[in-house]
DNA sequence: TTCTATAGTTCAAGACTTCTGAACTATGGT
DNA sequence: ACCATAGTTCAGAAGTCTTGAACTATAGAA
């Protein structure tokens, strides 16, 4: 099985990142690691997503992520552990992720008070 | 012919602007507008950008850039002038879409010093 | 050491999107 | 009225994403 591919800080790329959050599901799995205090698998992140979806998809959308750099995969035992590269990711792309982190997050609590 | 939809502040939305900037072609066009001191109809923009494509698929690009809210097309006798709607997204988004072109053209000169 | 269970990956085929050539609309000039 | 230019529309081809089934990897129990 191919060992999970995480990029060097060099090797990201805006495009990468973008299309990577380009995706609701993918900004949910996000945003929820982020709102995470410990690291967590991906499972139970799916779990906190309201709609389910089968694995090899799950995979998939955690593969994206991964490969774009946001996010790091460790396996401890049988599941992965997974945490946003914050500090990799803040060096290079400045205050691009988190500006739209805010502003996904901002228009997600406009919708909600309506 | 369907007259040219331009969402309201209101009707912009972080997918459909990350969606509108994870094309490489998307940004291109959008930077190449950011940077122009006047409004620039579609062809002129094109010539620009150096990978050449069929007039349906920039057509369809604009669309898209159009309909996420970045850019305002107004038809000036045969042709259409395209400007970014700066004031409008800005204050939606706050500095989301300009830290996203600044990341972009930060690569961009990062590649070209090579 | 084998068996079983759990977590996630891989692959190929179907579903869905995007791209593009050809035909079209819209406008202005001759 | 005709022609030229700028862009749109549409349907089929080309490409990407989703997903079920089969797989790998690890841990714990028998």
């Amino acid at each position: 099985m191919r060992p999970l591919v995480h990029p060097s800080a060099e090797e990201m790329t805006v495009q990468g990142i973008l299309y990577a959050l380009s995706d609701p599901v993918r900004v949910r799995i996000f945003t929820d690691l982020m709102a995470s205090t410990c690291a967590q698998n991906c499972t139970a992140i799916a779990k906190l997503n309201s709609t389910p979806m089968p694995k090899s998809t799950l995979s998939q959308h955690f593969k994206i992520l991964r490969e774009a750099g946001l996010v790091r995969s460790e396996r401890k035992g049988v599941e992965l552990q997974n945490t946003p590269r914050w500090d990799e990711y803040g060096k290079k792309f400045g205050p691009m992720i988190s500006s739209i982190i805010e502003a996904y997050v901002k228009e997600l609590t406009a919708v909600r008070r309506k």
